[in-house]
DNA sequence: GATGAATGAGGCTTCATTCAT
DNA sequence: AATGAATGAAGCCTCATTCAT
């Protein structure tokens, strides 16, 4: 009777020690003794899962930003375009909530970046696929006549501006229920400007 | 006679050597080596002029938030609240831009601030004036008959989002051009949305 | 009944296992796991079969000098004495270009010797067998009349160092061929000059 | 008034520590830290004076062979072939017993050759060196009628292996006073089978 | 004030060895 | 017997900081 595979539990035991212990420590101070010590394990075994500190890193930032990425699938479901940035902010809003405790890795990896190509990578994959994900979006409501026929890239740009610095406000002023308003009111706000007039189509 | 305050001229080279290398090699890796061989003076030398590396990273930190922080006085300038907007954000864009190869420091200072209490305050501080200064300009059109009935405060922070949203993208994928296009396109689009149409109040 | 004996065959392996791994990477910096690998076994086996890896070491350096002991023999054998020193030197000569390729190992026990109580025991007990051997040799030719009468001591010495000496510049410059050809002429020359020549005894 | 080159005197002492250290200990076995504590400096500073240990350990033997390769120079001097060679077997003898204590560090050498470039060339240098400087003393000897017509590379060699055989001797079983006779008496050895004989000449 | 050699605490990483399965 | 995951001691190296000159 085979154990269920205990190097991928371990392997995620650990990506959740570090992340936590990262976020809480910052990426640069936090020492692999203390990743050790918060996944229970000895420092050596770290090295069993992760070649090196920075590999660690590495899959800890991609492991962050996944299910940001995944997120964008709901911009390509069903329903109208408002429909759909509506039902993205909320699944965003609420990742973004969850990642409240660890929103200064977020800034560790941007600060990363420029020295860093698997992180400046990572991050330019997810910005890239974010855009494109918001300019389709916003494409099919243009050609359903829901909004107006705006610049689309620029307007997904704002869109995306507005969401990581309600993110980067948050991180140096957590009023957490904040977060969550502002998103909301910020999406609302753009809608508003975008929406076609309902009796200017008659 | 005491020649001007040569103490004072090298503070200032050291700050510029280190913004200069601290943002060139990041807040964790680069070395106090590093800031002295760029200012050009031994490393003792900085033991001089600063307390200790931490020191010398909040008085950089401090030196690179003031120019933002003063700009504000444009949005307390004179003219209509849309012409001081947009003088404060085309001053604010030039700085970003002339500040864009030290953009990392920024994210250095985002992710430090959580557990460097010197620089929380010191980005509290600059946000709050910030938020503070946009909410006055934006109540001043409101009451003015320029903008609509809008919700300054959310409006302020939606603004301040886009825009370190932006400076944020820029970091990742660095089209200088996009940072003062996109940021141009950022305000005239939240102004089209704010401003009250003309003919209505006839 | 019992299978032959597999333990004495897996030891046997792992030795094999360990002569190549340590003479390629060397006795400092091959890892227990680097023989283990080698031996197709897991790491926990090796420490069936040897206590620790000092354990490992010295079997290892012990079979490495073992046939060179035994191949003394031939200095006891049938025939004259140069007949019996050209039939050691030639298989000497065969066992050291086998030994080419793990000839660093011998220069890694030369190294451990002083150190190492077993190794140098194990080196002084081979090259004090060689040397008495040797001297034997050299004194059946004198007493036979085949060769001058000589310190025996003396060039038994100088035939070991030759040797010696002939494979530690192999292992620097390792022209193959050179080994067997400058042995054979080393032997050559000293026979030459030990040799009683043949007219002076009429 | 500058003090003496510090810098200099002090890599000497670094040297000369490292040198006593690692003969003692093994290359592989001594720490850095040892090597400070030997040289009455701190860890740190041995990083100031070399770049790593690897580089520590390349200086140390470039040094550890310099004056053998110097003592060539007595080859090429003035006197008959014979003259040279003993006299520069004497200068070679007086530096290998003053090396006797240093001596594990030419074996650690040779271990070390196949696996370090920088030591392997380094070796291998200076053994060309000498058997070229051996060739040509033993050419000069045979031109002017000294010695009969032997196979100089073949006796170059052969004295080469010889030394270096006898040394490898002493450093398994050091009777210190033997290495000076034994040496003396292989050179005679080899001598007295090259040397023309007097009456032949006539 | 200025220097830069020296320090030593501390971090990352390796690897011989153990032991539960 | 065999395994290989886990351990933790120990080594190399870095770098903020000090201080004698």
């Amino acid at each position: 009777m085979p154990r269920p595979d205990v190097s991928a539990q371990r392997t995620a035991e650990i990506l959740a020690a570090a992340t936590e212990t990262f976020a809480r420590l910052g990426l640069g101070s936090a020492r692999m003794e203390d990743v050790a010590a918060a996944a229970g394990v000895s420092k050596g075994t770290l090295y069993l899962y992760f070649k090196s500190k920075d590999a660690l890193v590495a899959a800890l930032l991609q492991a962050l930003f996944a299910p940001r990425t995944e997120a964008l699938t709901l911009l390509d479901g069903a329903g109208t375009a408002e429909d759909r940035l509506t039902r993205y902010i909320s699944a965003t809003l609420a990742l973004l909530e969850g990642l409240q405790s660890r929103i200064s890795l977020v800034f560790d990896a941007f600060a990363l970046a420029p020295r860093n190509e698997a992180v400046r990578q990572l991050m330019a994959d997810h910005l890239h696929a974010y855009h494109a994900a918001l300019v389709r979006t916003l494409e099919h409501g243009v050609a359903s006549g829901e909004f107006r026929p705006v610049d689309t890239a620029q307007v997904a740009a704002l869109l995306m501006a507005l969401f990581d610095g309600l993110l980067q406000m948050a991180a140096v002023d957590p009023e957490a229920a904040a977060l969550r308003t502002r998103g909301r009111g910020a999406l609302r706000f753009v809608l508003d400007a975008i929406r076609r007039p309902p009796g200017r189509s008659a």
